[in-house]
DNA sequence: AACAGTACTGGAAACGTTCCCAGTAACGTT
DNA sequence: AACGTTACTGGGAACGTTTCCAGTACTGTT
């Protein structure tokens, strides 16, 4: 079921057919007709191979994800399929794994499909001159990213929070409602990873409350996971150790956290805070509604997309800090 | 960058450059390592589209979700991404928006990429000769089903659990604990849906235990969404009616329904037990623990792709049913 | 010495599109 | 009457692969 055999069917030519197909100016009403009800009848559709094929430059863009189980990036990738698919552009998603390098990943995917650009999720909060020369096409790095004055390179685009800064505000919430002793729980920070951004955000709020960071508050879970996260929790709550108040790095974990520490007795907020970042959709039911640093996840996938086209259409690279929205649920009281 | 450059740069011809890398045999030692050379050197990415096209029966199949936005699908995909794989298919998922066609989806799908086979996720519960007749290659319909008796077709396969009977034993389990006035938390039934099953297990299991059913408990979520449940179950609750358990049709729907009546003075389990079939992540997080049906979501990936390489095999479709795993948690009290 | 077999290699057709180029017919303009 | 213009249509090259077929150069066998 070929485009040959709908240009035989309906008594025209294949050039004809193609152009009915792609909307092309160029052809009688008589014809396009006949061609339209050809394709309905032969139930045609074009092979999409075969059109990207000739097609000198792709109309589509990718997107590459580490950790699509996060649900965090389930609305992102929502808002950059929709903008995409305003924009004209189709989306080629590819998830990777944990320990995958986010950028051969692209790589390979961009040459392979012919992409035109890529939008990175998860990825690491900066990347060099070395790191982007990998990739041949332009892309935007949605989501976690540095602050702004030690981006390394203005050859790739970034959108995303100010990690550090958002992380520096979530914590100086707590020390402000007066807790000294306060957690963090996190997994483990590796080269250039948003956790690592985030605990340097705690540590920023704690040197400036004046409190001394204390490894012992430190809770590292072993993968990103709220099974894992569960785990180092509760064993950290029965570890006896003294602390009032407790920041997760990202809302699941949070999730996991309070969990962990009901079922070691200990109740939010009563027993101790607990704060986080990202304002996932299932924040919003935890009991007590979690209180958490809500990031603009639509207008992190729009804006990823609106950068790359505006890139594409020749403008330069730029990098876009956005604002958390701080949501008070219920999980955070003020001490004494 | 094609494979005629790394052909040129190895001196070789673009058909022996193809044969190293389809791993084929015939081709000597020494000249498939000066072309594996080449590739490295040039960063040469095979175009996916030129493979594709060339290829007669591609070597992949799709899989259509509609709403993959239901974290129930997430840990299915996996599994089916992971089966494919290791059975030598690569996986080519297109998600479709809550009120598309899915048989229309899926057609356009393998046509316009040459699949092999498709499988359905969160499609309707029955499909008849005439649904069938739209889709070229075999097809397996994952999660949702019908009892074995009232199958209309057997040209396609299907794995999941038996949803009237489950939710018939998640009612029972309720009125087994002395519950008479349950409740139904559910999203509007439309034509062969998964809601339309459930609710009938539950009628199921009401006239079992000698209950009336009344049309005044059941709560009916206009999406299928936790914002728009949460909506119906709180003011559900604050309606005065009598009622002392909820069977929700789906875990999502019980964590924002635990949260309403939290929100309306009502706690769970003291004042209303809960429970639901699915088994998602994060309904071990809630608080308490929620009383649920676990479905084996890796079993109905796992079988997915197994019963597809069948029938590609030769063999006939094939309609399998798993069980259920009843998680207690601590959303249910024997009443009285 | 002739031949068959083996191991490798290259040429070229094919996959299903798009799009440039050339061609035709009808029409108005000089 | 000759010509340019407009509106449409068809032919065919090209996209980057895979794969069939035919070839070459050895090697071993008779």
């Amino acid at each position: 079921m070929t485009i040959r055999d709908v240009a035989a069917y309906s008594g025209v030519s294949v050039s004809t057919v193609s152009r009915v197909l792609n909307d092309h100016p160029d052809v009688s009403k008589d014809v396009r007709e006949r061609v339209l009800k050809a394709v309905k009848e032969l139930h045609y559709v074009p092979n999409a191979s075969a059109r990207d094929l000739v097609k000198t430059a792709g109309d589509s863009i990718g997107v590459v994800v580490r950790g699509a189980e996060n649900p965090f990036f389930t609305p992102v990738i929502n808002a950059i399929e929709q903008a995409a698919e305003h924009a004209g552009y189709t989306l080629s998603v590819r998830q990777i794994k944990a320990g995958d390098d986010e950028l051969s990943a692209a790589a390979r995917l961009s040459r392979s499909k012919k992409l035109k650009g890529l939008i990175l999720l998860g990825g690491r909060y900066d990347y060099t001159g070395e790191d982007i020369a990998l990739i041949d096409v332009p892309f935007v790095c949605c989501t976690y990213a540095n602050s702004f004055g030690t981006i390394s390179s203005k050859d790739y685009s970034s959108v995303s929070i100010d990690d550090r800064e958002e992380a520096h505000k979530a914590v100086k919430y707590l020390t402000e409602c007066g807790h000294r002793k306060i957690a963090i729980l996190m997994d483990s920070a590796s080269d250039r990873s948003i956790s690592e951004l985030r605990y340097k955000g705690y540590l920023d709020a704690l040197r400036e409350a004046g409190i001394e960071a204390d490894e012992d508050l430190l809770v590292e879970s072993v993968e990103f996971n709220m099974a894992s996260a569960y785990e180092k929790a509760r064993s950290f709550a029965a570890s006896g150790k003294e602390f009032s108040a407790l920041f997760a790095i990202a809302d699941s974990f949070a999730i996991a956290a309070i969990k962990a520490f009901h079922d070691e007795g200990l109740s939010v907020p009563e027993d101790c805070s607990v704060i986080a970042i990202d304002g996932i959709n299932m924040s919003l039911y935890s009991i007590p509604t979690l209180t958490t640093l809500v990031q603009p996840k639509e207008a992190l996938g729009k804006e990823a997309v609106k950068i790359l086209t505006d890139v594409l259409a020749g403008k330069p690279h730029r990098h876009v800090r956005l604002e958390t929205d701080l949501r008070e649920g219920g999980t955070v009281k003020p001490l004494g």
